[in-house]
DNA sequence: AAACTTCTCAACCGCCTATAA
DNA sequence: TTTATAGGCGGTTGAGAAGTT
């Protein structure tokens, strides 16, 4: 809690931005609670904080929205609701504030004049997720503590050390991945159009070669989760994932990847694939 | 040119969650 | 277990800019 009297609000002035700037160069930026201290400034943490990551951030992009970007916002919107934090995450340089101003002045009722409605309209017709506004929230990456995952280690699934031992069912039965039997993948219940109308994923990953990430991170193949009955489920031994392709799909960002090679002999697939996503 | 309206966006507010004591 | 504090988020506000009458 601030307990400096009589803290400045309102507009930043230059002088105080350039000592904001030159503390946090100096301490950096993860200690805002000191920074009114240390840099003279007479304002609240919240204030300094927010100053710092909507404005003097070397990470901050400027200037309007391009094409690309205004598609992505749509597409993500539509996805994540009102969850800036989250939209401003896959938006390189452009803060939740930034996004969220945009969205309030362009798009929020006003979905039916000017040129930007049009555009709405065309994301509208062609978004791959339904028309209906489905808000599918991230899951929290929760890693129970027995999981060979947070281990480190697979070997207690009875892993194969060698990748090109890993074998893929071409048959209606159970895959097999690092000797781990998998249940089939016959059910499209869960999944994007986007795969249903290719089939790419799943033909791929019987074919063994290669694969898509999705865009989010949270939901990546295998993602640890609790159970429920809204996605699908891959039980392996104690440990429940989520099943391939179930939630958080997006073709916007579908990476293709050699799924197979991105598996380390005894390692962790999940820090691969994070790693992909950079 | 002045008055008024609309738009933009920086900043604030209150709430929630995580963490430490 | 409780309490205080920090961090973070989304919603809202208001000053100034831009546009219109």
């Amino acid at each position: 809690m601030d307990r400096l009297l009589g803290v400045r609000k309102g507009a930043w002035t230059e002088e105080e931005d350039q000592l904001l700037r030159q503390c946090i160069e100096k301490y950096g930026e993860g200690m805002s609670r000191q920074v009114p201290l240390r840099a003279v400034i007479i304002r609240c943490r919240k204030s300094c904080r927010l100053r710092w990551l909507n404005h003097l951030s070397p990470n901050i992009k400027r200037g309007g929205f391009t094409q690309d970007e205004v598609d992505l916002l749509l597409r993500l919107h539509k996805l994540l609701g009102n969850r800036w934090s989250l939209i401003s995450g896959r938006l390189p340089g452009r803060t939740a504030n930034d996004i969220k101003n945009y969205w309030n002045t362009r798009f929020f009722n006003r979905k039916t004049s000017g040129t930007i409605a049009s555009k709405w309209e065309e994301v509208e017709a062609t978004t791959l997720v339904s028309k209906k506004n489905e808000i599918i929230k991230p899951r929290p990456w929760t890693f129970p503590k027995t999981s060979p995952w947070v281990l480190g280690s697979l070997s207690s699934l009875n892993t194969s050390p060698d990748p090109s031992a890993t074998k893929v069912s071409t048959s209606n039965g159970p895959r097999e991945m690092l000797g781990m039997k998998f249940p089939t993948l016959s059910s499209t219940q869960g999944y994007t159009r986007l795969e249903q109308e290719n089939d790419s994923f799943d033909n791929e990953l019987e074919k063994g070669k290669s694969g898509y990430i999705g865009g989010f991170a949270e939901d990546l193949i295998g993602s640890p989760c609790v159970e429920d009955d809204l996605q699908p489920m891959v039980q392996v031994e104690n440990h429940t994932f989520l099943e391939e392709g179930s939630i958080g799909w997006d073709d916007y960002f579908c990476l293709d990847f050699n799924f197979w090679d991105t598996l380390p002999a005894e390692g962790n697939l999940f820090h691969d694939a994070n790693s992909l996503y950079a």
